[in-house]
DNA sequence: ATGAAAGCGCTAACAG
DNA sequence: CTGTTAGCGCTTTCAT
């Protein structure tokens, strides 16, 4: 629990060069290195974050909203975050909304509190009014769902491609009713993955039955069944 | 992005007394709080966590330690923890081991760091050693596994009863026939879940066949789906 | 009821 | 190469 000071003290040195030592800047000569590495040992010193976020005025903290945790959508992608997060000295905070206003308000007062450095908004029930205003002053980045035109930054994936591409493959397997389990298309990524299904249909010549896509806005386990033996009893 | 300096100003006031509004303390004239309260309203106030927090040498930060953000066991819980921690003014940080030391390390670092205030770990496969270092001088608890007579707290649940209960209901269903999907032994609620299971078919006068207690260290959808042909072939 | 001032632990500009 | 010092934004005695 030894402060910068004592390190000081007992290395015979200033707090500065301590600082130096722990920053790693290279105008210290290796006697004092030494000495004050030793110091840092004796005294088991670890510094505080605190202090230095403070001087610094950052958090190292990164909001990284999501819907819901136990969505496996999401796992892969926080997992990539978090890796270069940390490579990056940054950590990352998994923030669910669960489309409550009240959280996503305590999120938002996080960033405004100076408590993280930015966000990483993958809620497309987020507040899009409220996130535009705080992205005026704030770091944010949309990913995956975003909005055409729109003020942020998003980075995502080519979601009709993607479709288009899951559906070829299909028709290539040689399946002819391919029905499609969509969100509903009040979100961008639904109305994309659409066209993406759409388009694989006509190409080959394929009848586009709008019985056959299926519209849920609960992204569970439970209403994926759901949709699913909707689906098999249509094309039975 | 005002300070508190800034708000004092703006309301004729010193910085002691902004603080004093913000923190709700009663010896402030209402008329002086109006103003005060004007002038962060004017400038958009924001405090800074990261001043209070070197004040108050605290971070309101908790970390959470599982081994994998994909496990469903473990959302519900984190659900839970969350809710409370948000209404205590705490956030946490959900910090996914993936049982790589050096992860852990750098979770450990953040408790040293004072960048957060406790830990919950709900990782089995955590350092019991290194965690027991860290628990003299720091806040931990452990989370559903736990060490028997070790320093720690923790917090579970009776895992023996559970089993029991489970097989129970099985058996009241009319089920004879019974597989235990366990975990590896080397963790104690694998060994607890045994013994309630052993119990229950003792109870009925249920033979124990080791052939139908399956274990896997690997808790993934992948491993479940495994486990579960295993026992079905047995049976038939 | 309010203000002045110290200090939390750190970094960085400046001086030497 | 190293030390002195100011200051990040806030809370909290201690006066008044």
């Amino acid at each position: 629990m030894a402060n910068i000071q004592e390190v000081a003290d007992k290395a015979g040195v200033s707090i500065a060069t301590v600082s130096r030592v722990l920053n790693n800047i290279t105008t210290v000569s290796l006697k004092t290195r030494l000495k004050v590495e030793n110091a840092i040992k004796e005294l088991n010193y670890e510094p505080s974050m605190l202090g230095r976020n403070l001087r610094n005025s950052e958090s190292r903290l990164l909001l990284v909203l999501i819907p819901s945790i136990s969505n496996p959508f999401y796992t892969e992608i926080i997992k990539g975050i978090e890796t270069i997060a940390i490579s990056n000295h940054y950590n990352i905070l998994l923030c669910e909304t669960a489309s409550d206003p009240k959280r996503e308000d305590i999120y938002f007062n996080m960033a405004k509190n100076k408590l993280s450095d930015g966000i990483i908004s993958m809620d497309p029930t987020i507040n899009r009014q409220k996130l535009n205003e705080l992205a005026e002053h704030h770091s944010i980045i949309l990913c995956s769902e975003y909005e055409e035109g729109g003020p942020i930054p998003y980075v995502t994936i080519d979601h009709k491609l993607a479709t288009y591409h899951a559906v070829k493959h299909l028709i290539k397997l040689g399946n002819q009713k391919i029905a499609l389990i969509n969100s509903d298309e009040k979100f961008l990524y639904a109305r994309q993955r659409r066209e993406g299904y759409e388009k694989a249909l006509r190409e080959f010549d394929l009848p586009i039955r709008k019985e056959w896509i299926y519209h849920t806005e609960h992204l569970d386990f439970e209403h994926g069944i759901h949709a699913m033996r909707k689906m098999l009893q249509l094309t039975v």
